[in-house]
DNA sequence: TCTGGGGTCCTACAGCCA
DNA sequence: TCTGTGGCTGTAGGACCC
């Protein structure tokens, strides 16, 4: 039996907020550029990108805005703009469609291809995604490309900005082993010091460990994908549609509130997007759930099923408020959101 | 003192039922 | 009738990703 090597690309847009941003106002390139929150540095919010000049400063993504002020107070803040990286986002994407049908959405600014069936070297893909894009859209992105989503990830990662890294099968004992184990998709923070407190400080040192230890270690299922992950093994499909699976709206308040009043009219306000959401996307949801987060940073959820799925703005803000009856408001609340799960598409 | 928002998936546990 | 077991569903929390 032959089986024909899987050819899958990952397209990662560089510094994609920030490139969008100075491609509609020329004067920022070349200076440092914090796109985060509400764009005021002084307010709560979090760096959601930061174009290579502010990186310097040390300024990275998830980082809080107050705290990449400090940083670099020279650097201009800017709002998140969805609207326009959303757009910018389509005009990429329309490009890598041109070259296969087969993509998988991973975010605003991410795609996979599998250009297993594509006739053409991957050299000369790539040359085409790369100046389809940059016409199109102006923009730069780098691509990995290998024989599964996981290669071509961590490829498209390895040089960076406008970069293209092929990585085959017979690559991971130089490429990958080398690598920090933070670089392995799906290891965040816990894992990471879990695994250092071990000695684990590399993803050849990881491939390392028996099976029958990572599963001790991280449970059956994450030890399991540890342990193909460190070498490189992932069959998994590219998901071309994929149905949500919930729908959710929450808010952090400027400052921690204690009137119960503010918190409900917030729920109520918070409720009515969600319901809008769900209409205007054709969902009935069964489950709605609450989720506070308390000034220590103390999150509680709550959920409440209801009898039927629906979308009736009444039912589900009754139930949300079901639910925050059940929560002590006894601390100043930082967060509130509401979500609705349990989905299902509406009957026409 | 600081830590967003919108998602997904996994695990643990409790209650119900056959 | 009592007890144990295993599956299913709902709930809650935690971790990860972009």
């Amino acid at each position: 039996m032959f089986y024909m090597q899987r050819r899958i690309i990952h397209i990662d847009m560089d510094a994609f907020f920030a490139a969008v941003e100075e491609k509609k106002n020329p004067a920022l390139t070349g200076k440092p550029v914090v796109i985060g929150g509400g764009g005021n540095p002084n307010k709560r919010g979090v760096v959601s990108t930061a174009n290579y000049e502010a990186r310097k400063y040390g300024i990275h993504s998830a980082m809080p805005l107050r705290t990449a002020y400090k940083l670099c107070p020279h650097a201009t803040f800017l709002p998140v703009d969805f609207e326009s990286y959303r757009y910018a986002s389509q005009e990429f994407k329309s490009v890598l469609l041109t070259i296969t049908p087969i993509m998988e959405n991973a975010g605003i600014d991410e795609a996979f291809l599998d250009a297993s069936e594509v006739s053409e070297t991957s050299e000369i893909i790539a040359s085409k995604i790369k100046t389809g894009i940059k016409e199109r859209t102006g923009l730069t992105c780098s691509i990995g490309i290998a024989p599964n989503k996981l290669l071509a990830k961590i490829a498209s990662d390895l040089r960076k900005p406008d970069g293209l890294t092929i990585l085959n099968k017979t690559d991971t004992e130089s490429q990958l082993w080398p690598l920090p184990i933070r670089k392995l998709y799906g290891i965040g923070p816990k894992p990471e010091e879990h695994l250092k407190n071990i000695s684990i400080e590399t993803i050849g040192q990881l491939a390392s460990l028996p099976l029958e230890k990572l599963i001790e270690y991280f449970g059956n299922s994450y030890g399991q994908y540890l342990y193909d992950a460190s070498r490189g093994i992932d069959d998994s499909p590219l998901i071309t549609h994929w149905e949500p699976k919930s729908i959710s709206r929450e808010i952090t308040f400027q400052e921690d509130v204690r009137n119960w009043q503010v918190i409900a009219r917030t729920l109520a306000e918070l409720t009515k997007e969600v319901v809008a959401d769900m209409q205007d996307s054709g969902y009935q949801a069964k489950t709605v759930a609450i989720k506070i987060r308390f000034g220590d940073f103390q999150t509680l959820t709550r959920a409440k099923t209801m009898t039927g799925y629906t979308d009736s703005a009444e039912e589900i803000r009754k139930a949300a408020f079901a639910c925050l009856k059940r929560v002590e408001l006894k601390k100043r609340v930082r967060l509130i959101g509401v979500r609705a799960t349990n989905l299902e598409k509406a009957q026409q």
